[in-house]
DNA sequence: CCAGAGACCTGAAGGC
DNA sequence: TGCCTTCAGGTCTCTG
């Protein structure tokens, strides 16, 4: 759930509260939150303890805090981001500390003024650890090295057009998992898949190396436009698993028009949307508006 | 190298 | 009413 428009807004939420903070008291609560961390989730709070956070950043669904250690844990070659993944239903959530855990709370610690900062994060999907940052010289970006794989995302400056149109022709799969695969470009989720698709008036079963540099084109507009109009309203919220840094909701479910909404008519022409399964994903699309052309294969 | 399937996890929703 | 099954989703890992 949480994609692109919705980290982004997470980040800009902690940039007013972390930025400058120093962690003290951390504990990590749950075994899976520190396991990308090696040593474990006790290790990591240890390493975490009294770590200053200089900057936030972000690509694609990946969040760091670029991290200036006066912790006496933070060993050198380790330093220095934390890195953030939300997973399917990860919150970060600032609040003063006052009252007792969250539920589903993962990782809480002091931040100063009487406030706290919390990972919350019911299903376990997401992951805190400390990561080093490797200069990418192709976007003059210092990236974390468990993000190396992951391509610019839609709307980073360094984002390619042109590359990124010649990548998706590289892969023989249907459109829909093209997009959904991170190493071809990142911070797309289904919801932002099927409405760039319905937006593009493309099938998510076309091959991705069997359409056009204008039909590819096309659909990254859209993924770029969409994620910009999700942004502007805090992103997209179903219900209490996404909320920013103040825990309030986004306002862009209202604006969908193919995610979530089987059997409703096609907001362009009427024809009931309808739903099949795609690389293992859910795709909702027109029947109508979205054909299948005659040779698919 | 590339594509596809399974694993991980919890709570909501549906079936009987 | 209540138990059981299914589903949802993002990534990582394994298999073919």
């Amino acid at each position: 759930m949480p994609e692109l428009p919705e980290v982004e807004v997470v980040r800009r939420g902690l940039v007013t509260h972390l930025t400058g903070a120093t962690l003290r008291d951390v504990d990590v609560l749950h075994p899976r939150t520190g396991r990308r961390y090696p040593g474990g989730s006790a290790a990591l709070a240890q390493a975490l303890e009294g770590a200053t956070i200089a900057k936030i950043d972000r690509r694609g669904k990946y969040l760091w805090c670029v991290l200036v250690g006066e912790s006496t844990h933070l060993t050198p070659s380790l330093a220095p981001a934390l890195l953030i993944h939300l997973g399917m239903s990860g919150q970060l959530i600032i609040d003063d500390g006052a009252a007792s855990l969250l539920p589903h709370c993962r990782m809480h610690a002091h931040i100063g003024k009487g406030r706290s900062v919390s990972f919350v994060d019911q299903r376990t999907f997401g992951y805190l650890t400390i990561d080093k940052l490797l200069w990418e010289p192709r976007t003059e970006r210092w990236i974390p090295s468990l993000a190396q794989h992951i391509a610019p995302d839609p709307l980073e400056e360094g984002f390619d057009m042109v590359a990124t149109v010649r990548e998706l022709r590289r892969h023989r799969v249907p459109l829909k998992n093209a997009l959904l695969n991170q190493e071809i470009i990142s911070g797309v989720g289904n919801i932002y898949a099927d409405e760039a698709l319905w937006a593009a008036r493309l099938h998510g079963t076309r091959l991705a190396s069997g359409l056009s540099y204008a039909q590819l084109t096309t659909v990254l507009t859209e993924v770029q436009a969409v994620m910009r109009r999700a942004l502007a309203v805090g992103g997209t919220s179903f219900d209490a698993l996404y909320v920013n840094a103040a825990g309030e909701p986004g306002y862009f479910a209202r604006s969908l028009h193919a995610y979530g909404k089987v059997g409703e008519p096609c907001d362009r022409c009427g024809t009931p949307l309808v739903s099949m399964v795609v690389g293992g994903r859910s795709h909702t699309y027109c029947p109508s508006c979205q054909k299948l052309p005659a040779r698919t294969r």
